[in-house]
DNA sequence: TTGTAGGCGTTATCAC
DNA sequence: GTGATAACGCCTACAA
């Protein structure tokens, strides 16, 4: 009982195996009538296409990639999304989990890239900036998150304006002193946050801490506060996400500071826990899955040649809450 | 530019295209000069094996589907581990994100298997309890938590009985009314962990204000709090995981009520935000990244008509917390 | 509008 | 030990 094939179709249907062909690629013209029959039959005896002959015909492997890092529960979001939109595309998205530094990675990527069997790479995890397709292979290497050329952040994974937004809100609010605590700069999200943040510093005139970090980890955001020196008016936390926020939180709790009149804090990201800490956590909300639909996008834009759907924006938005002392009512 | 095929390697080593199958495959009896040559010569072209080609012949995809739901944090390391083992077993994991009811999931699933593009399908999202793979397919599919004939949880993900030792423990300390906030049925691990919370209440004799949840959410935990009539003594709650801990918190907070004084709370997941907040979570910490290696090891050993490894036990373990009072000091 | 024929790269069955 | 040779299921010139 195996797999019926599309000579069965055809010999059921009474046409050769070329029509079935026809028929189902849309290719070369058949007439209704036959279409018609040919299809039926197809349906009827739940006739599948064979994907590893069409590969071996078209020489497409039909197969993308997508390289994880570990343990960033945003990139389940992402992967969802990627995985989505790749098979609308008729790809097969696999997921391939790496540990390790960026470099790392990076050479499992190119191993990938030169072993064939897939058209193109999606990398969700950080990966070397200059990292290209080894030659001789057409396979593509998109980031999901990316500088273009001009050092803009691309893509909706590396949009920071929201920080400047935080850090131009609660300077509006009255606060002065301002201290941003970073992701790890492998991530081109960490880098475009930091930048954002010491922008909006300068050209407010702020009083900035410095940026400290280097980590997603919440520990890193607690260790983070209990080396602060003690300070006289209330500070302004900027953190990088809410895992490093929740740790803000908890170094305050540490050292006797209440929020939001020792200490003010914005996270990003989103996480459902934030809503329920107390304070909780003022936070930037992102569709993390229609990022990956994106990403994948330009990744299946790129292997048609065709230029990539537009990215309108609008794929975040500020979540005020308590550890702001929520502050926009307006706006 | 195009890749090497067999035949390539066959020629520049002087042998026929069949010895150069034979070395790659191990099969047949080959010269150890002959071997070494090929052997060489393949790692010097950079050839890989044409996969939809070998495919095309033996009649096996080496594709693995693997079935997520939508935002459960720790299926992201379930597929880790579970596409780490498959990729070692020489099988391509590829993720299928199906949000709705496993009822929803299950039609998917059907179809999927009777694609017969998959020769099995791992589902890590529930899915209704009697799935089979449709008559005429091969697809194997299996569930990464199930029950067995007798209603025993099979599998690290269903092993709840460290449920029965926070309640045991609590009630050692002197606690003696309970209450459990248990998620969605749809889950194996659900189920298990209420059926654990209710064979340990009965066995101990105490008191138990009900079974109440089912979601995996925070904004449950919180709620479920809120509705509970005041108590003159201290709640123990054990919440289904982290998550609905956290809700509960908030809900302790909204109410005024102090933590362990008024009420006591485990969770579960071990999840990096229930060590930062305030009382931190006492949880269940467990290696989810190694419980999907074994959930695929038993697929791949089904696949491979063999029988899985036996899997020894210890993937989980009790962190104790503030939000318990710390308890255990030894043991 | 439809059919014939050849081949994609591999594995497997035979001979030698 | 090694080598012809025939599929596997599909796509696509080209012929009819």
């Amino acid at each position: 009982m195996s797999m019926p094939t599309s000579r069965d179709v055809a010999r059921l249907a009474g046409v050769s195996q070329t029509t079935v062909s026809y028929v189902l690629n849309g290719r070369g013209n058949v007439s209704d009538a036959t279409r018609e029959r040919v299809l039926g039959i197809a349906a009827e005896i739940g006739y599948r296409p064979n994907q590893a002959a069409r590969s071996m015909r078209t020489r497409r492997s039909g197969r993308i990639a997508v390289i994880m890092g570990a343990g960033i529960e945003s990139h389940m979001q992402l992967l969802a999304g990627a995985s989505e939109v790749a098979q609308q595309a008729g790809y097969a998205a696999e997921s391939h989990h790496i540990d390790g530094t960026p470099d790392d990675r990076g050479e499992r990527v190119l191993d990938l890239a030169a072993s064939g069997q897939y058209e193109g790479i999606l990398t969700i995890a950080p990966v070397p900036d200059e990292l290209a397709a080894p030659v001789g292979s057409d396979c593509v290497i998109v980031p999901a998150a990316t500088f273009d050329a001009e050092l803009h952040s691309m893509g909706p994974l590396a949009d920071a304006t929201l920080i400047g937004t935080f850090v131009e809100t609660l300077a509006a609010a009255g606060h002065r002193t301002f201290v941003h605590i970073a992701g790890p700069d492998d991530y081109v999200s960490a880098r475009a946050r930091a930048a954002a943040y010491t922008e909006a510093v300068e050209r407010l005139g702020l009083r900035s801490l410095g940026l400290i970090g280097g980590s997603w980890g919440a520990e890193t955001g607690r260790r983070a506060i209990l080396d602060l020196p003690a300070q006289d008016e209330t500070i302004a936390v900027i953190a990088g996400n809410d895992d490093l926020a929740i740790g803000v939180l908890r170094g305050a709790a540490e050292r006797g500071w209440s929020l939001p009149d020792d200490l003010v804090v914005t996270g990003w990201d989103n996480h459902e826990f934030g809503a329920y800490t107390t304070p909780a956590i003022t936070t930037v909300a992102m569709d993390f899955r229609e990022a990956g639909r994106r990403a994948m996008r330009r990744l299946v834009a790129a292997l048609g040649h065709t230029t990539p759907p537009p990215e309108e924006q609008g794929l975040m938005r500020i979540v005020w809450r308590e550890s702001t002392g929520e502050l926009p009512t307006a706006g």
